[in-house]
DNA sequence: ATAACGATCCAG
DNA sequence: TGGATCGTTATG
């Protein structure tokens, strides 16, 4: 059995969703089918208290799909060269989003080795960078509603055993907040892996 | 108006 | 460990 995500789930806390999206699959539909990989790596901004959020400082033309209703795709530039692919979360007006990290390619590898430059499976989606490449997302791809046609994520019953907890990668501000989460199993995380402090916790967690 | 800096990646 | 590369944000 294979369902869907549909609203309910992305309007949950933030950090619930952050944890629960772990294991399920992400789809992309591409001309010539579609794209998915299995989300192994996520990281959590939430509110205009986090000062590593981009929602720090209000709305702004950049984030203001951080401000919508959960279930929407949140897409931004960074670096020059890279695009960041998120998921919001929570009702509206409550800006919050989850950075997806990292991917096990599943389903289109062949589309991403092309577009990556490498067939190392390891190498594809193992960074936030990395996997919008792999699946050709960019900026105009922000503001999907991923519960609409098209692109959407669905649990197909994988169970993650062990969830890992860190504190997020390339950030400056708000270092004390355990708000990245991975599968301890998967060998598609992004790396470096020895980001302090790490610890493992069970199943969902609900608190920070 | 201008300068500094990224929720990164890769080569050397 | 440093450079690429440019939109966003902070500052004068």
């Amino acid at each position: 059995m294979s369902t869907k995500l549909e609203r309910d789930f992305y309007l949950q806390p933030t950090l619930t969703v952050a944890c629960d999206l772990l294991g399920k699959l992400f789809v992309v539909k591409k001309r010539g089918g579609s794209l998915s990989g299995r989300i192994v790596e996520t990281e959590a901004y939430i509110g205009q208290d986090d000062l590593a959020c981009h929602a720090r400082s209000g709305r702004t033309r950049r984030n203001w799909v951080m401000f919508e209703q959960g279930g929407l795709t949140y897409v931004y530039f960074v670096y020059g060269m890279y695009n960041m692919l998120n998921i919001v979360a929570e009702p509206k007006d409550a800006p919050a989003a989850v950075l997806i990290r990292a991917l096990e390619p599943v389903d289109g590898i062949k589309a991403m080795q092309r577009r990556r430059g490498t067939t190392d499976l390891r190498a594809l989606t193992s960074g936030p960078g990395k996997l919008c490449q792999a699946l050709g997302i960019t900026v105009a791809d922000s503001g999907r509603d991923l519960t609409e046609n098209g692109w959407h994520v669905i649990d197909d019953g994988h169970k993650v055993e062990q969830i890992g907890r860190s504190g997020r990668i390339g950030i400056r501000e708000a270092t004390e907040k355990l708000w990245r989460f991975y599968d301890e199993e998967s060998r598609f995380v992004s790396g470096p892996k020895s980001v302090q402090p790490r610890r493992t916790m069970k199943k969902t967690m609900k608190e920070n």
